[in-house]
DNA sequence: CTGAAAGCGCTAACAG
DNA sequence: CTGTTAGCGCTTTCAG
């Protein structure tokens, strides 16, 4: 055995009879090649099994055809599979893709941008974790690369961003719930500190508006972060003398406690209560009939913000400045058997 | 604004008035440098925020701090917990981690591997897809780096691996449901083609002679591949005149098919029937009284398989052959509420 | 159309 | 102890 590592350009250029400049040329598709020469090179490149080096190539020519995605919790079912998305289709464009998972620790996230800037990546992905850290939009600014957030949008961070209308999310279930002759709605929703929970809870309030009900604000549970935090509120609001008929959830981990709450209670749906949530629970098809979900359109998602970052790539070759527009797409209400009509009680 | 780009060494070894060797070995902690300049050193870079590039610095050292991670099926909440204790462990060791997820399609494997494979990664950890393709096992041995199989070993692939005794997951449920009295076990599982469904199956068997009892094989039902097999299968042994008052499931994907099954069947646990199940399922917590469990030490399995990486890593080095090991580590059974003792009905 | 050569940023040998 | 220098493998001018 003659050399121990991988075959460089300069043993394809030697078996080929070539120069170095020539192979590179030819494996390239740049400047132009006589036919008889092309074919030397590309075989012998091909028996080989010659593959460049990337890092020879990120030296030169200054990109590492790596995307970082900066994941705020990997166990969130619906982040998972925003990255399931991602990455097959920066697969098939050529890039690879690093991980970094946040596991919703402000600290980890920091940790993770830092390593994610000395990576050199061509662009980032990012779902921000749900609590800040000190200069936390400062240090995601001073990435030297495209970044899109998604899903969770950070305040004063103009950067672009991918995300559906969370307004319209409550709206679909709201309205639903109306369609079906529900009056008493109760919402289970996080922090409206946050952009995300205070839209959903918009479109469920504007939407009753609309059909002229009002919202009974004491059916409105907000701040609920944990499960339990979330079965406690579903205990506190079936167990009233007037309870809801309805019952709405705003996100995957709300649900869970949601759900949870329910089954402790030996409460059934939709005979006991109709239960509408947001972001699909891809085990949920276990229960009977599954749950009515306002679901977002992770494919879609996935390649607006690719179309974000590969946009932005080719544009800083331009100099270009970076575009910071909102893409904003729309959920779509998927109707199971957990909503059913009013007044079977 | 002088420069556009990032700091490189020479604009350090510039700010500090040495050269870039001095540089370098301040900041590799290599040679014997003064305390006066490691000083004036370590300020410039920290003042300029120098990080040394990735590429360059990986193209002369040979090595890229990269860990290739190639998952047979992302949306298996098994390989996600897996997946989500090597990026902390190998984040937690310098590491970034290269996500190819296979999604249990061969011809994806095969081309992530190749993706891989010219990425010149550190070291690879592969959860192989459950269909082999053509030449897999000569392409995942040519690999330049050192690699470890998790979960699933292939046969007459002789590289290190991490996984559990399967056998012992077998027994333990096995066990268990003996102990509450149950004599008529279901089980559904894969194909036993493969040596884990093999194994588990082999556990609940011998488990069931230790005790003197014979496994009624025709409550074994083999070669479930999709939920509703398993759904199916429920169906069909729950529907003889001589059902089973306990069932087992071999994976995660048959555990959801045999809830879906139960829940169609208005069967509820461990009343009607009990069950036992191989890998958590993160969400079955709102299950009153959740799943009875064998569950796999995802945290020390990571270890265990990082370990082996970077212990070849560093054995690379000094010229050792590959070390080739199979880890076997003991899971551990976790009562729950769905298994119950015999005889309610 | 092809070859020669510079140099990306860094580390490691070798001089001083 | 510190500086100088030769490449790592590749792309890209610039000559011919």
């Amino acid at each position: 055995m003659a050399s121990g590592g991988a075959p460089t350009i300069k043993e394809v250029a030697k078996l080929a009879d070539v120069s170095v400049g020539t192979v590179s040329k030819v494996l390239n598709g740049t400047g132009s090649i006589s036919a008889v020469v092309r074919k030397r090179v590309e075989d012998a490149a091909q028996s080989l099994g010659y593959a460049p080096h990337p890092s020879a190539r990120s030296l030169r020519s200054g990109d590492t055809k790596m995307l970082g995605l900066l994941v705020a919790d990997l166990s969130n079912p619906f982040f998972l599979q925003l990255v399931e998305a991602i990455e097959q289709r920066a697969s098939a464009k050529g890039y690879s893709v690093l991980l970094y998972n946040s596991n919703e620790e402000p600290l980890r996230e920091k940790r993770n941008l830092q390593a994610l800037a000395a990576q050199r990546v061509d662009g980032v992905f990012v779902i921000p974790t749900f609590d800040p850290w000190p200069g936390r939009v400062v240090a995601f600014s001073a990435l030297p690369c495209p970044i899109v957030q998604l899903d969770r949008i950070l305040e004063g961070f103009d950067a672009p961003s991918v995300a559906i209308d969370n307004r319209m999310a409550g709206r679909l279930a709201a309205q639903h719930f109306i369609d079906l002759g529900h009056r008493r709605i109760a919402a289970l929703t996080g922090s409206t500190e946050y952009q995300i929970a205070r839209h959903r809870v918009e479109g469920l309030r504007t939407t009753m508006a609309a059909n002229g009900l009002s919202f009974d604000e004491t059916l409105l549970v907000q701040k609920l972060h944990t499960i339990d935090d979330a079965a406690a509120a579903t205990f506190d609001v079936m167990g009233r003398k007037n309870p809801p008929t309805a019952i709405f959830s705003g996100n995957n981990h709300l649900t869970l406690g949601l759900l949870k709450g329910l089954s402790e209670l030996e409460l059934s749906m939709p005979d006991d209560v109709s239960i509408a949530v947001i972001d699909e629970l891809p085990w949920a098809g276990m229960l009977a009939g599954g749950i009515t979900t306002v679901v977002q359109p992770c494919g879609a998602l996935a390649d607006a913000a690719l179309a974000s970052i590969l946009g932005d790539i080719a544009g800083s070759k331009v100099g270009e400045p970076r575009t910071s527009g909102a893409t904003i797409l729309q959920p779509d209400l998927k109707v199971r058997r957990s909503t059913g009509p009013v007044g079977n009680r």
